[in-house]
DNA sequence: GTGTTGACCACAG
DNA sequence: GCTGTGGCCAACA
């Protein structure tokens, strides 16, 4: 279980379920979405994950775009491929090789 | 309760 | 390939 903060419901689903995500996978803010039951909040997501309160709990730099892009991150997106590429996750050109061999399906 | 904003997504041109 | 538009959701003023 996660400490609380100043969190509300929807994030610590966002965080519980990214927390599944294993190292040298991605997911997306769609599929996040989804398995936190509401499948069209993949804006909400990437706000949750703004403000996440448990930074080194949650890999919030393993999701990415439907496209395999980047996306954003709270710490640059330069860092974000930075970490992603120490992860094994090979990119390129701000995106994601093989993203979809990447990507973790739930 | 309303309006704005955002690390998004899909479609049209 | 890129830009514009509409839509979705949650958080905040």
């Amino acid at each position: 279980m996660i400490n609380k903060k100043n969190t509300t419901k929807f994030q610590e689903k966002i965080y519980k379920i990214l927390k599944k995500v294993p190292s040298g996978k991605v997911t997306t803010y769609g599929i996040l979405a989804k398995q936190a039951g509401v499948p069209k909040a993949s804006r909400a997501v990437g706000n949750a994950l703004n403000v996440n309160p448990y930074a080194p709990d949650v890999p919030c730099h393993r999701v990415v775009r439907s496209d395999g892009t980047i996306g954003g991150f709270a710490s640059g997106t330069k860092n974000k491929t930075r970490i992603l590429k120490t992860e094994g996750i090979l990119i390129k050109n701000g995106k994601v090789i093989d993203f979809n061999n990447f990507l973790y399906k739930f």
